[in-house]
DNA sequence: TCACTCCTTAATGTCGACATTCGACAAGGA
DNA sequence: TCCTTGTCGAATGTCGACATTAAGGAGTGA
């Protein structure tokens, strides 16, 4: 029908529609790009300048980038790239391995045949890409990997933090996901975590997911 | 000396100093006295117009209340207080069990002999307010309880994302708190708490918190 | 009666200008 | 030398007005 058809339009055209969102995603170029990097200050004068639209929109966006925890405000002051402590950084992956440990734990039963045959494949396709140094590879399967595990969830208010925590730390760190562990160790440790979940040992499966993301943590801390 | 003083003095009367702040004191104030109720939107033309000042603080405010989950928002449609389903109330009361839990079971080795003689003080007089039927102190000394539980973790990101949950909880629940136990469960309830600390048994004071959180939870969804 | 279109209304989105406040640096005195 | 104080610049905080858009009702046709 014609109305499937624009709505399918629009949506593929029309998705970032106010400037505010425009601005995320600005913002968001420029942490993955490098031009803006952690201790940076971000001057709305300047960034409405930049992007010839006034503070009002920039302004906006700066309130969702602090709800993401991407940027750092201090009242009166300004709007700062966080500049994470070693402790921080292992404070955040910890965090995010207790909720995701919770996540995959309670739905651990819900994985299908299929699905583990794809969780398979996925870890396979992480350490052929590793291997062939494809770091930028490595991150895009890894992050379908961590969300087919959380997948099965349908606890919102746990989504939404596991969602920022993931966003927040995929901008700030995934330079380094790549070269964090050999091949060999990324197929290992993500193996262990499909491991469990067929176990379908419970407390394995929490303890599993959550040291997979403190050790990553710790040792991009390290770095 | 007159310097600490004069800071001390300062402390205490200027808390609130934009209007961002004074008109996100304003909502929880009217979503607390039930002058406002789930479901209503707040116009943010209103809220100027009552307050006496103009749009820009209100929309700043908005986005901290968004940010703490205690405002709906719909893009070009308007801010609205979360109409909470038994589910979502489950799942907030679930992530918040989750997290406390880790945090207690992660700092249970911080407790000296007089944080679990607080612990027990604090327990009797909840159930002591309980049963002179004074909800509200039953709730003040519940939050003092709750504090001392999680205040040995020094993890920041988890404590942000429990502070932020324990505060819609709260505006948005603790109607309720004072009168879902008897106070006999009042008392018996944080006990176990209490006990399974004491224990000394990780996987018992994980358990343990959590369950209390989702116990509560799933009350409060039924009502 | 029903469905569709148009229009009005009221809310949010954005703008440019002004007010306020923090931080740094220079000047002065113990 | 160190501490205090005053000034200045630059950034955020706030304002009132205008632009844009979503929701609901009036009106028309079958």
């Amino acid at each position: 029908m014609s109305t499937f058809d624009k709505e399918s339009h629009e949506a593929m055209s029309i998705i970032k529609k106010t400037y505010k969102d425009q601005v995320v995603d600005y913002v968001y170029q420029l942490l993955l790009s490098g031009d803006l990097s952690p201790g940076d200050q971000l001057k709305e004068s300047l960034l409405a300048e930049q992007m010839g639209i006034s503070r009002a929109p920039i302004r906006e966006a700066m309130k969702e980038l602090i709800m993401n925890g991407l940027v750092d405000y201090r009242p009166q002051v300004g709007n700062f790239i966080p500049v994470l402590s070693p402790k921080q950084i292992i404070d955040s992956y910890t965090t995010r391995g207790v909720l995701e440990g919770f996540a995959v734990m309670e739905t651990c039963r819900q994985f299908s045949g299929e699905d583990f045959e794809k969780l398979d494949n996925l870890v396979d396709e992480m350490a052929r890409f590793a291997h062939m140094s494809n770091h930028k590879m490595v991150v895009q399967v890894g992050g379908e990997f961590h969300d087919l595990l959380i997948s099965k969830s349908n606890n919102g208010q746990l989504l939404e933090y596991t969602d920022r925590l993931s966003l927040k730390l995929h901008i700030l760190f995934y330079k380094h996901w790549g070269r964090l562990y050999s091949p060999e160790e990324i197929g290992a440790r993500h193996n262990k975590i499909v491991e469990s979940i067929k176990s379908q040992d419970l407390d394995r499966i929490e303890k599993t997911v959550r040291e997979h993301y403190i050790e990553t943590g710790t040792k991009i801390a390290t770095l």
